[in-house]
DNA sequence: TCTGGGGTCCTAGGACCC
DNA sequence: TCTGGGGTCCTAGGACCC
């Protein structure tokens, strides 16, 4: 919402959401939409009266132009601290060794001032000792002034105790009613709690929490990712696909753009698991099918990886079944550096090399689908699988046909 | 009618090894 | 009566994150 508002300056002060893939829930809500009582994740014809009577402003979401953002944002934090762990789009740590501590304050608020004068994006800052103290700090400062130090602040236990226990990191539903059970209702209570009944329920991660809340670092700043161990690449479908030929297609598109991560990160995989299913959300007769190939090489190869795509849905499709979803998935991913020859191998690795590299520089350069497999279907728009985005701002700042206009 | 997509880590249990 | 000690790998399930 905030990348929205950059864009859109008349948007600000009112509700606006924006949508999950094919339009269908609530995943982004400005303030006035939380006013309004519209929860994360709700789907949105169940809040279409809400919506037209207080003139909520629905937007579909802008792939393109949240990464764009993120990616500024990121670049902004990079220039001011510099070691700092990309840890979502949205959200960065800052190790804060070698800086004043007298200063941290200070320091927040220029971060908060470059990042909002450099890309146009309101920030909030956190700065504790831990990760997850550093992030129960930014919570209370988004509500405040912005930024909120805990380090050596004497309110920190106050501030503890008014933060309830799902909002500490690594609480989630499940593990908030466990703890409320016990007594353990906000943080402050979990810092003083026995680290023994913790850990018989959570395991190794409750211990660490509660040291992290006590101020003890557990999760060291991580700078350099490591590559990710799985790839997937699924997609609800608008419509429900009984045609195995358009199914094919998509799982190919999925395999093909599955293909392309694997590459960006410069691995292999070797396994592939292709899944169908109908509507889970439709009581009748729900189908899951699943099926997994291992390779006999590690590849990264897009028409490899499409042919056994094909392969793998071929073999769980059954005639007449309506399919709400599909995905493609990738497994025992290692470092391409790890190749390993077999005697037989079909393909002339050195050349399909060459062929992904030019591949993926003409599609970076020129745009994400200039050059496809013909597997992926042709149809642009019309394709029936494709994704739905009906209320889309313009890609602003990635697309030279879509520059805003000043006049 | 209409309900997103992509990840991680940990644990327990089974099967096996020496 | 009483049955060691130390490992690995794999899978399924459960929890969490954004």
């Amino acid at each position: 919402v905030s990348c929205e508002l950059v864009f859109n300056p008349a948007l600000e002060g009112k509700p606006v959401i924006v949508l999950s893939n094919n339009d269908g829930c609530a995943v982004a809500r400005s303030n006035e939409a939380k006013a309004l009582g519209i929860k994360m994740g709700v789907p949105v014809f169940k809040i279409t009266q809400l919506i037209d009577r207080h003139k909520v402003q629905v937007l579909s979401s802008n792939y393109a132009l949240y990464a764009d953002f993120s990616q500024r944002v990121a670049a902004t934090l990079a220039e001011i601290v510099p070691e700092i762990e990309i840890y979502s789009i949205d959200e960065a740590f800052l190790d804060l060794t070698g800086f004043s501590k007298d200063n941290f304050s200070e320091l927040g608020e220029r971060i908060r001032r470059t990042v909002r004068k450099w890309t146009g994006i309101p920030a909030s800052v956190g700065i504790a000792p831990s990760k997850t103290l550093a992030k129960i700090a930014n919570h209370t400062a988004k509500k405040a002034d912005g930024v909120l130090d805990l380090t050596d602040n004497t309110l920190t236990d106050s501030i503890l105790e008014n933060t309830e226990i799902e909002d500490v990191w690594g609480v989630g539903r499940k593990y908030a009613n466990y703890l409320r059970c016990y007594g353990i209702t906000n943080a402050l209570r979990m810092k003083n709690a026995d680290e023994g009944v913790i850990k018989r329920k959570m395991g190794i991660n409750g211990t660490r929490m509660i040291r992290e809340l006590r101020g003890v670092c557990c999760y060291p700043l991580d700078s350099n990712p490591t590559a990710r161990q799985n790839i997937r690449v699924s997609r609800t479908f608008y419509r429900e696909i009984e045609s195995y030929d358009i199914l094919k297609e998509a799982v190919s598109a999925f395999a093909s753009r599955a293909a392309a991560k694997l590459r960006q990160q410069e691995s292999l995989a070797g396994a592939m698991s292709v899944f169908i299913h109908t509507n889970r959300f439709r009581e009748d007769s729900y189908s899951f099918r699943i099926e997994t190939l291992s390779f006999a090489q590690s590849t990264n190869y897009t028409p490899e990886l499409i042919g056994y795509s094909q392969i793998a849905l071929e073999r769980i499709f059954s005639e007449g079944i309506k399919y709400k979803r599909a995905g493609v998935m990738l497994g025992e991913i290692i470092p391409d550096t790890r190749f390993q020859k077999t005697f037989f191998d079909p393909v002339n690795r050195k050349k399909a090399q060459g062929l992904m590299k030019a591949v993926d520089e003409i599609n970076g350069r020129m745009g994400k689908d200039m050059v496809k497999y013909a597997a992926v279907g042709i149809g642009g728009k019309q394709q029936k699988w494709k994704t739905v985005f009906n209320r889309k701002s313009p890609a602003y700042t990635s697309d030279w046909n879509q520059l805003p206009m000043v006049s």
